[in-house]
DNA sequence: TTCATTTCCATGTAATTGCATATATTTTTA
DNA sequence: TAAAAATATATGCAATTACATGGAAATGAA
């Protein structure tokens, strides 16, 4: 007589759900405690000057950060703002678009990278490595794809 | 030459961590969207008001809802705070302790709470039970419950 | 070409979250 | 029992995020 339906497979899916939320917060705020003991920016910032490294020379639209981040676009246009004032990033005007820019990492972004590395590689090792196996491991990788667009 | 190891099953972690955190905020987004979409209040209230009906009688306390919802002290006083505005819950003084308060679920609340149910599991279900396998949904049930407190 | 639509980005304001700290009470220690 | 430490909760303030909207440029349709 409850709303809920407690057992049978549609409970298992709504379990599962929420474990993976819960679990995925609770791992995600480990690894952002680890940076920001050791005095480093947060991890949304690793991640973008990850994607602009890998833009190399061409450089990323803040549109095409937005897409490859899964961010809405008013948080990429202030995250772009932090990075920039921090030195962290450039931007540069499009000729070809008057309405759009291209970001590129500078020096000091790069060496940020280099400098949370080693920091962010090991909370993932501690935090999310360590009490999995091999196999589950790759089990999430896989799983996790189906959420994502473009494989 | 770079700092980041692109082979062996070091990185496979890492992808698998990348994807695992991505996908989780990306699933989280889409069921938040469809309850606001509704016209309903996010999902932290209906998690926050299961652990209260769940309760019962009994009632719970803030520290053990921080502790069930894994949240910051300073987040569940305010979040605790929004939901007693809104007439979703109720506080009494703990008399056998000077510093502590029960919650208990209002009528109201279990109100919501039956009105959010519907629009919230099919969230899920589109978002999240869909795209997977029973198996898979299966798998990520149990390698969650490797980060979560008291398995 | 002209006008409507779409795309790209910014921003004012409000809501939420994070951080540090405060307060009151209980529990523990000496 | 007095003082110290720990527990439960709140809150001022800063940073971040969300929402709504704006503006400028490009694209497409008529």
């Amino acid at each position: 007589m409850t709303d809920i339906d407690r057992s049978g497979p549609e409970d298992e899916a709504v379990t599962a759900w929420a474990r993976l939320i819960r679990a995925s917060q609770h791992l995600l705020e480990k690894v952002e405690a680890d940076l920001k003991a050791a005095g480093l920016p947060p991890l949304i910032w690793y991640d973008a000057l990850l994607e602009l490294r890998r833009a190399g020379r061409a450089g990323l639209r803040p549109v095409d950060l937005q897409h490859r981040m899964l961010l809405a676009q008013y948080n990429v246009s202030r995250l772009v703002d932090r990075l920039e004032a921090a030195g962290y990033l450039q931007r540069e005007r499009l000729k070809s678009d008057g309405r759009a820019q291209v970001l590129f990492i500078t020096t000091d972004g790069r060496k940020l990278l280099k400098a949370m590395w080693p920091v962010y590689r090991s909370a993932i090792d501690q935090h999310f490595t360590a009490p999995l196996s091999g196999k589950k491991i790759r089990q999430i990788s896989k799983i996790m794809t189906a959420f994502l667009p473009a494989g």
